[in-house]
DNA sequence: CCTACCGATCGGTAGG
DNA sequence: CCTACCGATCGGTAGG
């Protein structure tokens, strides 16, 4: 039955979304399945006919948000762009992801030390291929005198991090608009990089 | 007795060291005061004696911490210093701070969320005034010429999210000394404002 | 600082 | 999808 079937994984669906809401919330150690429950209207005992567990949540939603990025950086990686030109690309993709799927962002950058061991020791491995991967983006800008002598490891740290902290602009009165946050992200980043 | 005083004292502080510890390595809610009691090396009732809740444990290594940072601005703020220079103390402060307070800050940044009612308006209002103080230093130096037309919003948000971030740096293999870190750090950040 | 214990709540299962 | 319920664990208190 493909209509039973659709409205099983839209049911699932929706209760990813209502668990990623609060644990971006309230943290994902401080929701509880009955939290859970009630926000997408059912009882508790409900939910476990369309998730394993609490863990198995967490899991869905970290790793389908982690993809996303990784996928992202291959691609751009085959393009034919300078270093500073992929660096800005980088930069605009997170902003964008932090503002448009926020809740799933904010949950993978703060809630990822709750994975259960192999989710999180493979969540771990990815974000540091990751984080290579732009490491030698920078290096070869530096190679080329497009950037600055810099510590690549340093500088994808402070641009990673520097789109997490967008969390507060999120939670605050927006006095910037989103092309503002990121036009300026990229000011200070970029030309903080250039030669 | 000033030496009983002092042992309830140290013992009530050798609690919070050991608080923040784990606060920072499980998060606040997925640390329990038997696992707390343990690593004290007491059993959980005895815990009480020296703090009257988990809460309160939370609010002290927050409380102090944040007020150390205000304190350190406002000491800065009377200063006869360029804005550059300003910021360049503030950021070198705050990398200093990361990496030699490390479990106190990382609590503060990253368990915030979790201060009751009274307590987490406390603290964000504290952060506000912090984070519009640092504004109006780039404000300065925009008017002054110092620094590029940029939203000082912004500008503050990037700093301190990135120096947040170096958590990453602490957790992991420490390719690069605490002196390159801060200078490095430096170097990207304030060289993307200067005009 | 400990033993003993409280009521509340947790994630999750059985059975229908 | 619900009712009913499990064992485990939670923060915290009483009383010594």
């Amino acid at each position: 039955m493909p209509s039973a079937v659709k409205n099983k994984s839209s049911k699932k669906e929706m209760i990813l979304e209502k668990a990623s809401g609060l644990f971006r919330e309230k943290g994902f150690a401080a929701t509880s399945m009955r939290d859970l429950a009630e926000t997408v209207g059912v009882e508790a005992a409900s939910l476990y006919n369309h998730i394993r567990s609490k863990a198995e949540i967490l899991q869905i939603i970290i790793s389908r948000t982690a993809d996303e990025c990784e996928k992202h950086l291959d691609t751009l990686d085959k393009e034919n762009l300078t270093s500073i030109q992929k660096l800005e690309t980088l930069i605009r993709f997170h902003v964008k992801m932090m503002l448009n799927q926020f809740e799933d962002y904010h949950v993978m950058t703060h809630e990822w030390i709750h994975l259960d061991k192999t989710n999180l020791l493979h969540f771990i491995t990815q974000r540091r291929n990751y984080v290579q991967k732009m490491e030698s983006i920078i290096e070869e800008g530096i190679q080329k005198e497009e950037i600055k002598k810099i510590s690549p490891y340093v500088a994808v740290l402070t641009i990673l991090s520097a789109v997490r902290g967008l969390e507060f602009w999120h939670r605050s009165q927006k006095k910037i608009s989103p092309e503002e946050l990121e036009d300026n992200m990229v000011l200070h980043l970029i030309s903080g990089l250039e030669k």
